[in-house]
DNA sequence: CTGTTAGCGCATTCAT
DNA sequence: ATGAATGCGCTAACAG
C-alpha cells in the first residue's frame, strides 16, 4: 500500500505481520507482563511514573493492542452483548438501534448485531451462535418465537432485555411501546375528527404480543364510543394472495360509502409502517394520487415517508427503547435480582394532512 | 458520557450458572479432552462408534457449547468479520447488508455489524474496537475518513473490502454501484423524455467517491448532449439552512419554466435516497400534491416510498454488492494474493409516472 | 484409535 | 513497586 509519501520520516511504526501480544511489550519495555497487564487495566497507582513511560513508549512502538478474546476469556467477560433484530428492514428497528449504540457506548459495551430477517431459523442461528460467543447479555426483538427457542436466555441463562415483543413463557425484562394507549390514542383521534367507520389493519399476531395488544385497544375504544364502526383486517404482508384478498374487503368497504364530495367517513388505522405503506401503495394506485380524500390513513411508527405521504402517525420513542433496554440489560448483567419489569413508553400523535379537518 | 471502551473497566465479575467446559464434557463422558475436541471439529474417522456415542450423550447432558472465544485464541481465526455501515438509515445500507448476511451464513462467517451514524469519530473508534476483536477482516462503507483512519486495514493489517466508496490512499478491494454508468443512464433517460433543464442534487462530496463519479458522469453526458442545460446543486443535508438556500435556487429554475399547462421541462437528479426524499419533500410542501406535473424527480436509489410517491429511480444492485463483498473479503481471508479488484454492478432504471410521458 | 502435553494472550494471586 | 507462576477453554502436536 505504501500510504506514504516517499521522503517523509516513517512515523506510523511498520505493520506488523503478527500483532504484538503483551509478551512482546513486556520484552521491548524490558519488564514483566503483569506491569503491562497492570498498565492496561489503570492501575497506574502500581507502577512507578518511570516505568509507566516506558511501557507507554513500548506500546506506541509496537503498535499494540491487547486482544479482547483474550482478556474475555481469562475474566470471564467480554463486554459482548448481542442485540437480535427481527427485521432491519422496518425503520422502526434501526433507530431503536441507535439507542442502543449510544447506551453501549456509554456503559463500554459492544453490541454484536444480528438480523433474523424475518426467518425463525434465523433467529435460532444467530441466539445459538451469541451464545456461543459468550455475549454477556442479550437484547430481543422477537420473532414468533417459543420460549423453547429463547431457552439459554431467560433464567439461568443469558440475561435478556425484550423489546416491543413478549415472548411467550418468557419471563424478562421488556421495554416498549404502551401499545394500550398508542391504539387507543389513536383511535379517539379518529373518532373525534369524524370518522365513523374505522378499520385497523394488523399483520397477523402469530406470537407478536404488540400487534395483539394494538388490537385489543382498538376494539376497547371502539367498543366505549359505541355509534362507531370498527372492524379489523389481519394482512400477512408475506402472502400476496391474501394480501390482496383484504385489500378488495377494504375497497368494497370504502366505495359503500362513497360520500360523494362529502369528506371522508373511513378511516384505516395501521399497526405499523410496513402495513401502512402496503396500504398506502394499495390506495394511491386504486385510486390516484388523491386517495386521500376518499380515505384517511393513520398509522403507528412514523417512518421518514409519512410526511411525505402526510398521513398522520403515532411516533414511538425508539431512541429511548432501544437506550432503556441496553440500561435494563446492564442492570441484568451487573447482577440486579429484581423481579421482572416492564417499561412502556408513551407514543406521540402526529396530526398530518390525512386526518386534519 | 464514559467513553471507556469495552474490555477496560474493571468490574466484578457476576457469578452466572458456569457453562460447562470442555473438561467437563471430558469427565462426564470418562474420555480426554482430545477426544472431544475431535468430535466438535468432525474428526469422527478418530473416534471409535462407542466413543462418539458417549460423548455425543454427555454433550447433550450437560447442554454443552463450544466457547468460540477460547477456540478463536487458539488457532487464530474467530470467524468474525466486521461490518461497517456509514449510515444504517438509508435503506441502501440494509439492503446491502442482507447480501452480507447471507454470504456469511453460507461462508460459516459471523458478522460483526458497527454502525458509524455518519460520525466519523465512530466510525474510528470502531475500526478500533474491530481489531480489538481480531476481526478476520472488515468490510467497510466508509465515511469521509482518510486512509489514516483505516491504518488498520489494508496491506499487512486486517484484509478489506470496500463497499460503495474508495478511501483515498487506501488500495483494497472494491464492490459497488458502476456509478458512472448509472448517472449516465439516468441523464440520457431524462434527455430522451425531453427535460432540458436538469439539475443533479448530491451531498458534498466530502471523500465520499460515489458522488464525485456520479456528478462527474452527469456532467459529461449532459456536455455529450449539448443542448440541454445542466446544473449541479450540492445539498448538504446536515445543515439545515444551507440546504433551504439551496433549495430556493432550485425553486426559482423550476418558476421561471413554468410552461403554463405543458409538460415541465426541469428534472430532478438526486444522487441517492436521502437527497431524493428532502426534494420531494420540499416540492410536495412548496407546489403541493401536484409537484409532478411541475418538475420530475429520478434518483439512484429505490426505497420503498418511491413507488409510492410515483419517481423514477435507478435500483442498485444491493443484496449483490453485499455478497459479493463478502466473497471477495474471504478469498483475502484464506490467503488470495491478487491485486487489488474492483467489482463494479449495474443499476436499473425503473421508470415510474414521474418521468412517463 | 486415544490420552498427555503444551501453549494461544491475558489477568491474577502470591511472593518478593 | 514489581514479577513469576497459574490457568481461562480450547486445539494441536506428540506419544502410546
Amino acid at each position: 500500500m505504501s500510504t506514504t509519501p516517499p521522503g517523509t520520516p516513517p512515523n506510523p511504526p511498520p505493520a506488523p505481520t503478527r500483532r504484538a501480544t503483551i509478551t512482546d511489550v513486556a520484552r521491548e519495555a524490558g519488564t514483566g507482563k503483569t506491569s503491562i497487564s497492570r498498565y492496561l487495566n489503570g492501575e497506574f497507582s502500581a507502577l512507578s511514573p518511570e516505568l509507566r513511560a516506558r511501557i507507554e513508549a513500548a506500546i506506541a512502538r509496537l503498535d499494540y493492542q491487547p486482544n479482547q478474546m483474550a482478556r474475555g476469556l481469562k475474566r470471564g467477560r467480554n463486554r459482548l452483548i448481542g442485540m437480535l433484530v427481527a427485521d432491519l428492514t422496518n425503520p422502526y428497528s434501526v433507530e431503536v438501534l441507535q439507542g442502543v449504540e449510544a447506551a453501549c457506548h456509554a456503559l463500554g459495551l459492544m453490541p454484536l448485531i444480528c438480523h433474523a430477517a424475518n426467518e425463525v431459523e434465523m433467529e435460532r442461528r444467530y441466539l445459538q451462535l451469541l451464545t456461543t460467543y459468550r455475549v454477556e447479555g442479550v437484547i430481543v426483538n422477537a420473532l414468533g418465537v417459543r420460549e423453547e427457542t429463547l431457552r439459554p436466555v431467560g433464567d439461568g441463562g443469558i440475561p435478556a432485555v425484550l423489546v416491543d415483543r413478549r415472548v411467550e413463557g418468557l419471563i424478562a425484562d421488556m421495554v416498549g411501546l404502551d401499545n394500550g394507549a398508542a391504539a387507543e390514542l389513536g383511535t379517539r383521534h379518529l373518532l373525534e375528527r369524524g370518522f365513523d367507520h374505522i378499520w385497523f389493519v394488523v399483520q397477523p399476531f402469530e406470537r407478536v404480543s404488540s400487534r395483539r395488544q394494538r388490537v385489543e385497544a382498538f376494539d376497547r375504544a371502539m367498543r366505549d364510543e359505541g355509534r362507531a364502526r370498527g372492524r379489523t383486517l389481519v394482512l400477512d404482508l408475506a402472502d400476496e394472495t391474501a394480501v390482496e384478498r383484504g385489500l378488495a374487503e377494504l375497497d368494497g368497504a370504502i366505495d359503500s360509502l362513497d360520500g360523494a364530495g362529502t369528506a371522508p367517513r373511513v378511516a384505516l388505522f395501521a399497526a405499523n409502517a410496513p402495513v401502512a405503506l402496503r396500504l398506502a401503495l394499495h390506495l394511491n394506485a386504486r385510486y390516484g394520487a388523491h386517495w386521500q380524500s376518499r380515505v384517511a390513513l393513520l398509522s403507528i411508527d412514523d417512518p421518514d415517508w409519512a410526511e411525505l405521504a402526510g398521513i398522520t402517525t403515532i411516533r414511538q420513542p425508539t431512541y429511548d427503547i432501544g437506550y432503556r433496554a441496553v440500561e435494563f440489560l446492564h442492570e441484568r448483567i451487573e447482577g440486579a435480582l429484581t423481579g421482572a419489569r416492564d417499561c412502556l413508553l408513551p407514543g406521540e400523535l402526529i396530526v398530518r394532512a390525512s386526518t386534519a379537518r
